[in-house]
RNA sequence: GCCAACGUAGCUCAGAUGGUAGAGCAGCUCAUUCGUAAUGAGCGGGUCGCAGGUUCGAUUCCUGUCGUUGGCUCCA
């Protein structure tokens, strides 16, 4: 049942036990519950009265090192399940109990060093002195059994590595994604805020942060186009009774908006479905018109418990480039397959490498199970058929379907689910959908629910953090910064910014009267892509001089190759649509 | 929602065993007109998250509350 751990592994499992065993040492009346290995470390859930406080971990760690230093053997032992039994349980701990009844086995794995022994099934370093390069991080509370229901222990988190070397190079990459976090750059870059004062997950978009919203709109408003999709456009709010017929009322309530209006329940939409819905619902729909696919940037509302909301990442207010398919069974996996295609064209286009996940009915759904099933294997079968490597999420589905999600990592390696595409045989028959087909009887249509970015929110925040703020040219708020060397070249330098302007490109001028270096820092600190530099022997020889982000000065030379290489980057790759000029600003 | 920490000027932060607060950057004004990451001088700016309590007096202590951060749970 092992699977071959890496050495790495073994040494911080290890220290997690020699946390443990540290813990133990220091504090009377722990009760152990797991300690794991994680993703560049470990973490031990522990009970406890005291809360462990800062000084406390650096003192845990001080014991630790102890241990470390005590070069203890780790040697295994097992125990017949009875007997193991009564040992927990006169050590008092009654988590261990709990994890020993539950493990099917005659014998039970035990590993001890020095003193310390715990319930375990390895595997480990053979000898304490192996875990020489640990830190503690934080602590944290987490649910025994990662159930709500269950006691609240204390969870401490720490780093462990094979060398002093590896283990400073981690430290520095954590401070690293710091200076990437979409909220320290949304301010910095003066991109949105989000605010107390007015609501707690509701985002302002600053000029320069609905910009960036705005190519990404465009862009994929030109892709919904390409790919055979028409728009709509629906109210923000609608009779509760919408919500009653699709389930939501029911199975999303805890989420939901409610308003009145001339004393009728109402409810600001937590989704676009049943909207869309109606729309498709508003007159007879013939075989010969299906697969019917509208879209949206649909804004929705979903209340977010106080403790979830992150920056841009997960908020209450938001908009998804939602579409919604109705389609025959026949045109079901096509219509899967295509938006596969869909989210992998946008995800490249993008850099962003992303894994996928099939989630599969929750123990909360509506709809017959014979349904479900068919959904299920509708997305199997569109994955194997475009080759997509994915993981089953057992039990993640939505209530009234299974779904493929794709999950995008923000920069600090936390997932973050943006695309998605979701079968739904469910709404179709609430809302007794119909079509008529060829042998003019009615037919009920399959649905499919999706987003390729998501939410706007959210894919704007990982992208963020992606480019660490520094954005491809042809999607960057400002693309051009024209800086005039003097006031003495400001009619020059505004004569150039006004015809990058007029060729659709979006352009800021410095007429500030700081020096040239100030001006090339501010406008490397915002990130511009490109920095015209124009000074008197720029306006004599009707020349500019090029300044590139990273490249930095690439030297004078004429408008019209300057203009071939906006040219060249002022669009995004893989896409005829969307020229510079089509994201001009007024 | 739960556990913990935090909440001082627009931003980053300092500070007083309780006697109503400072720095840098940003902003404004003036001077400067400058060649590829910070020109200089001056000025303005805070009911120290909010509400109670203790106290002669609270931003500092206590309680509550709102929010933020990191997790847990939950989800685009």
């Amino acid at each position: 049942m092992k699977t071959a751990a890496s050495e790495l592994d073994r040494i911080r499992h290890t220290a997690s036990h020699i946390m443990a065993q540290a813990i133990s040492e220091l504090f009377s009346d722990v009760k152990l519950a797991i300690g794991p290995t994680i993703e560049n470390g470990f973490y031990y859930d522990f009970d406890l009265k005291h809360a462990f406080t800062e000084d406390d971990l650096r003192r845990i760690e001080a014991r630790m090192a102890e241990i470390v230093a005590a070069k203890l053997p780790v040697v295994q032992s097992l125990r017949p399940k009875a007997e193991a039994l009564a040992y927990l349980k006169q050590l008092n701990q009654p988590y261990k109990v709990e994890i020993a009844e539950g493990i099917n086995e005659d014998q039970l794995s035990f590993f001890t060093q020095g003193s310390f022994t715990d319930l375990c099934g390895g595997p480990h370093v053979d000898n304490t002195e192996r875990v020489m390069a640990f830190k503690l991080l934080k602590v944290s509370g987490a649910y025994w059994r990662g159930s709500e229901k269950n006691a609240m222990l204390q969870r401490v988190y720490g780093t462990a590595w094979s060398t002093h070397e590896d283990l400073q190079r981690h430290l520095e990459t954590l401070v690293e994604a710091e200076k990437r976090d979409h909220r320290r750059l949304g301010v910095e870059l003066d991109l949105f805020h989000i605010s107390d004062e007015t609501g707690p997950g509701l985002v302002f978009y600053h000029p320069k942060g609905a910009m960036l919203r705005h190519v990404l709109e465009t862009y994929m408003y030109d892709q919904q186009l390409r790919r055979g999709y028409q728009p709509v456009i629906i109210p923000h709010m609608a009779r509760q009774k919408l919500y009653e017929t699709s389930g939501h009322n029911e199975f999303y309530r805890d989420k939901m908006f409610f308003t009145q209006l001339d004393e009728q329940p109402y409810v600001i939409k937590p989704m676009n479905c049943p909207s869309h819905i109606m729309i498709y619902k508003s007159r007879r729909r013939s075989y010969r018109e299906l697969p019917v696919r509208y879209f949206e940037f649909g804004t929705v509302y979903r209340y977010e418990r106080s403790g979830v909301m992150h920056g841009l990442l997960r908020v209450r207010g938001f908009t998804q480039d939602d579409g919604h398919i109705f389609c025959t069974l026949d045109q079901l996996a096509g219509e899967i397959l295509s938006n596969l295609q869909a989210v992998d064209e946008t995800m490249r286009l993008f850099g962003f490498t992303y894994e996928v996940y099939l989630s599969t009915r929750p123990e909360k759904y509506v709809g017959q199970i014979e349904n479900w099933d068919r959904a299920e294997q509708a997305l199997a079968e569109a994955l194997a058929r475009s080759g997509t490597p994915y993981q089953v999420d057992p039990g993640e589905g939505v209530f009234y379907g299974p779904k493929i999600d794709v999950k995008l990592k923000d920069a600090l390696g936390r997932v973050w689910q943006g695309p998605t595409i979701q079968v739904d045989f469910n709404l179709p028959q609430l809302f007794e959908l119909e079509y008529v087909g060829s042998d003019s009887k009615m037919h009920t249509p399959v649905m499919v629910h999706r987003a390729i970015f998501g939410s706007f929110e959210r894919f704007l925040g990982a992208l963020i953090e992606h480019y660490a703020g520094a954005f491809p040219f042809w999607l960057a708020p400002v693309q051009i910064a024209v800086l005039p060397i003097s006031d003495t070249v400001l009619g020059y330098a505004e004569q150039v910014a006004g015809l990058f302007r007029s060729q659709g490109y979006r352009v800021e001028l410095d007429a500030s009267d700081e020096k040239i270096g100030a001006k090339i820092r501010q406008a490397t600190l915002q990130k511009i892509p490109y920095m015209v530099v124009l000074g008197k022997r720029e306006q004599e020889q009707q020349q500019l001089s090029l300044r590139h982000l990273k490249e930095g000065d690439l030297g004078s030379m004429t408008l019209d190759t300057v203009l071939e290489r906006f040219a060249a980057e002022g669009k995004p790759q893989g896409t005829q649509s969307l020229k510079g000029g089509s994201l001009s600003q007024k």
